[in-house]
DNA sequence: ACAAATTTAGACACCCTTGTCCAAATGGTC
DNA sequence: GACCATTTGGACAAGGGTGTCTAAATTTGT
């Protein structure tokens, strides 16, 4: 097929963008309208692609849909595990670098195109596929949040925090940091950089009132490193 | 219409009999098929009523499916308040009495049919109907989540808690309950009461070592009652 | 420039769905 | 029993969507 692995940035140009561009333009368009209320026409225009070209790549539109689903968790998984690979080891500040990570964690894997259409995907068809999105369950949560889990027990190791179960403290982490934008989460909607920040700065504040190491009740923040498990 | 309002419990009883079976089968189908794939024979069938009945009741589709989310919004918003109303306000063990709130909401409100429906159905068609539901982000969490708010206010005000801002409180609070749920509410699951419990435990837990009055480090529990704000 | 692969536009058969119409059947009320 | 509203089932037109097929146009590699 190709020649010999062309120097530039895309392999194939003509064929394989087809196939991106058609996956990319079916992501969205199933979903504004849903599996059922989704049109190959539209589809194939809004690619800009002949249908005839859609039906080519894909057999039909059931496995249309099931290539998007795995593009999309493909590609949000290796955002999430970038992010993560971010996280706060060494923190010098432990609040402001968490609060940066739980930003990072939502502006680009949980806010951005990708990550709301998964999302959407997930809620609307999930049920219907059962399979597909238990590989997601598997792939996605089930080895990202042991993943953040890890992060949470090395600081609680190094003295930063105090934490029981990591993998609770994840989740909860998880939960805190996102507590202010589940509605708008629940109307597809996406929130502003400063509802992020806002929600993240109050998540974390009230994580390290339950896990951090209370520097102090004055004001002053004093931070000794012993491990004390 | 009707002679002089029969003293039993179902007023006219065969036509508005109908028109609730239509609307809940509606719910339900609504919720598996999403809006484009929902089928009116298929309603009609599973409300036990022939299809020109379902247009005799709404006048089509959209009508319907209007009424199916007025309907679910107003019986879920009742359902939140009488359990807002079991709120723990003079709390004995109040780790116990949160925990006990937490489960309710999430067995009476979240977790059954009528919760579970509306949910999906702002996900799935939130986006379609711009209007019809902000009107339930108004009624539902723009009247529920302040009215839980005011709860947690009063036993910060009685000391049991110490709460800068009382909505942020909230919110986090139904977040950190939440957080262990997140998978399976995404893909449309019901959590099994054992879930549930756990992760209102460990919600609370973490919600009571965030604002709670932290009794004693040694794990005897003495509670004073007096306001330090 | 040539040959192979790919894309395109259009037409097509097939099926499903919505919403309407109507005549017959049903059910409750006096 | 008679009257009223409601329900029923079936037929119906109109529209729209999927997936296939074909011949012509275009792109790609050599």
């Amino acid at each position: 097929m190709r020649p010999g692995v062309s120097p530039d940035t895309f392999p194939p140009r003509g064929h394989e963008a087809k196939r991106l561009s058609i996956v990319d333009a079916a992501a969205g368009v199933f979903c504004r309208e849903g599996f059922a209320g989704a049109n190959i026409d539209l589809i194939a225009a809004e690619a800009g692609v002949s249908r005839q070209t859609v039906y080519n790549h894909h057999r039909d539109k059931e496995k249309l849909f099931i290539a998007v689903v795995r593009d999309l968790t493909e590609r949000c998984n290796a955002g999430i595990f970038a992010t993560i690979a971010t996280f706060p080891d060494q923190p010098g500040d432990l609040e402001a670098d968490l609060i940066g990570f739980a930003v990072r964690l939502n502006q680009n894997c949980i806010c951005n195109r990708d990550g709301k259409f998964l999302r959407k995907l997930i809620q609307t068809e999930g049920e219907r596929y059962p399979e597909l999105f238990a590989e997601w369950r598997e792939q996605g949560p089930g080895r990202t949040w042991p993943a953040i889990a890890a992060r949470f027990a090395r600081l609680a190791y190094g003295g930063h925090l105090t934490i029981d179960d990591p993998d609770v403290a994840a989740r909860q982490f998880l939960g805190l940091v996102n507590a202010e934008l589940q509605t708008t989460f629940m109307l597809g909607g996406t929130p502003c950089e400063d509802e992020v920040v806002q929600s993240a700065t109050n998540g974390v504040r009230t994580f390290l009132r339950a896990f951090g190491k209370h520097p102090s009740p004055a004001g002053v923040k004093k931070h000794t490193a012993l491990a004390n498990a």
